[in-house]
DNA sequence: CTGAAAGCGCTTACAG
DNA sequence: CTGAAAGCGCTTACAG
């Protein structure tokens, strides 16, 4: 690699100091420097085409514009376009992303929380896998700026930007409901992520005000392992009770991916068998042949916003935002009205 | 943001010059020096919970351990996939990725270059865009460390690794024939990629090779902005050719999945009235009524390989490695043989 | 065996 | 108006 062109080579072939040569190109002491000398200076830095190390930059001033994004797993569609929406965000601010993926573990996270320390971050945007309060409250403790997203921990008050996942749920219940369906199955993650569990109880507050007693037969909570089989089983066990579910709610789009594969092997029709509604999109949801209804996230509200909060909370430590959003219910063809149903 | 222990802060408690806490800390002077103050100052950084700063050791050493990716779109499910695999085998050999999105633009291309290359990453990873031979002549000339991945320029002698997208293309054509159908289509960017040139000089070849005179009404290049309307717009025209086409080829999986979209809202059914197939694989085609056969690029070799390449061109700057692996066609039933045609 | 010193490429308080 | 000097947190050739 070939040596780039430092400050010190400015200042030799213009014949003054570095720190003339800084705080012209920095537009500091604006002004109160010979025009003559600065426009020289200016002239050099473009003829020997200078663009500061922002390495050394950094360390002097304790300031990397860079921010720090820890998602579950970055080929997941989800948080690849969460991504692209930070990423566009956080360039409006001159701000670079280094990112990792946690796939859901602690100590994933932890292991990418440190290289981007000591990387000097100036702040992180989390998706918190379970567990990791302490790492939160590292964060804290260390003075980090940072913020949450999809998900965090009611019991820290830490920013975040998520949605309002307990009404959500409730909403594809309702819908549903509306719609003539009655034996609303729900399959999730056996998970105490925070998000997960506002879903669950979402649904269950939903179906409880619809006086149905005892659903518990209809909640699928699947480990987060060996997802396909279990995604299948839980469906069949749905589909084969005494008075089989009429429809299902799969709390993620991963978990409705794999499930509408499934159900497309079956002799089972939507919605005429089974009603579907998916969290989150994905144009796989799109495509299939009773085109999904789903909760739509306000994905590019969400990630504007925690890019906005990071930053503000850079220079004002004090401030905790935390935002949650209504998520909005869009109607496609896998629920469609039941006519002949009591 | 709280001060983290520096060098200086564990020469202090123990009574020794950073010079000394450096070299035990990253063993060098192996054997050469005192035991019992190697252990000490082994004990005082775990207690202080130091961790270098990596800017510092960046800007001493010449050697971030950071690679920068550039990609056209990290939303996009072609690229978050790669990036995944990427991260992962940077992981492995303690690399970090900083990425950004190009979308296509030379321009954008340059600036993310250009900041990454300021941030002293040790080699850049990228997707080039069109137009942007020019920038890889740039890292050649400055000796930065790189290798292209799924588009290059033949023209220039770099690394890079990408599938045969001539041969994949005819693989494409080949399979379609073989299962009877003669009127095969084909919807690409109106773009001069390399990879889509020669997926479209491999579709070309194999269509001539089974003596079709003049195919150019099949072949629809689409201009990559107002996407959805154009490709609807280019599969009606293929349809209501006087002898419409029987087949479609998508050039890529963005392509197909807006196609599938548009097609669904047809009264066209696949494969009775046209087989498709698309370049690269996504869950919005297995979810298909009729599960698409694609062309599947060995993504996982693919992003290992670059990482592998990149890392070796950072010690051996002469040597160029290029490689063009086989892509292989996962047959589905969107291309179901046709058994009553002639 | 150990450490003082120089230096990576910047910025900035300070002095003139 | 301008610059010498110190320092951010490291590493390493050099001298003892």
């Amino acid at each position: 690699m070939k040596k780039k062109t430092s400050l010190k080579d400015i200042a030799e072939k213009v014949g003054v100091s570095t720190a003339l040569v800084s705080y012209v190109l920095n537009n500091k002491k604006k002004g109160r420097i010979n025009k003559e000398v600065a426009s020289k200076i200016k002239a050099v830095a473009k003829e020997l085409n200078y663009s500061p190390n922002q390495l050394a930059k950094g360390l002097r001033t304790n300031k990397t514009n860079t921010i720090g994004l820890i998602v579950a797993d970055i080929a997941n569609p989800f948080f690849s376009s969460l991504a692209r929406i930070l990423e566009d965000e956080a360039e409006k601010h001159q701000y670079t992303m280094i990112f990792g993926s946690s796939d859901e573990s602690a100590e994933k996270s932890w292991k990418l929380i440190n290289v981007f320390l000591n990387r000097q971050v100036d702040g992180l945007i989390i998706a918190s896998a379970e567990n990791t309060e302490d790492h939160v409250q590292y964060l804290q403790e260390q003075e980090i700026p940072f913020v949450l997203i999809d998900r965090y921990f009611p019991g820290l008050s830490t920013n975040y930007v998520a949605i309002d996942n307990r009404e959500a749920a409730a909403l594809a219940v309702q819908h549903l409901q509306d719609h003539g369906y009655r034996r609303i199955g729900f399959i999730t993650y056996a998970s105490s992520l925070f998000n997960l569990q506002e879903r669950k109880k979402g649904y269950q507050a939903a179906l409880a005000k619809h006086n149905k007693p005892d659903s518990s037969e209809w909640l699928k909570e699947l480990a987060i392992n060996h997802l396909p089989g279990a995604v299948g089983k839980a469906i069949d066990e749905l589909l084969r009770l005494p008075e089989p579910v009429d429809a299902i709610i799969f709390a993620s789009n991963t978990l409705s991916t794999i499930g509408l594969k499934y159900i497309n092997t079956l002799a089972v029709k939507v919605p005429e068998d089974v009603a579907i509604i998916s969290f989150d999109e994905s144009d796989a949801a799109h495509l299939f042949y009773a085109p999904l209804t789903h909760i739509r996230q306000p994905l590019e509200k969400i990630g504007q916003e925690a890019v906005q909060i990071l930053l503000k909370s850079m220079t004002d430590k004090t401030k905790i935002t935390q935002h949650n959003m209504s998520a909005e219910l869009v109607a496609g063809k896998s629920t469609a009205p039941v006519l002949s149903k009591p």
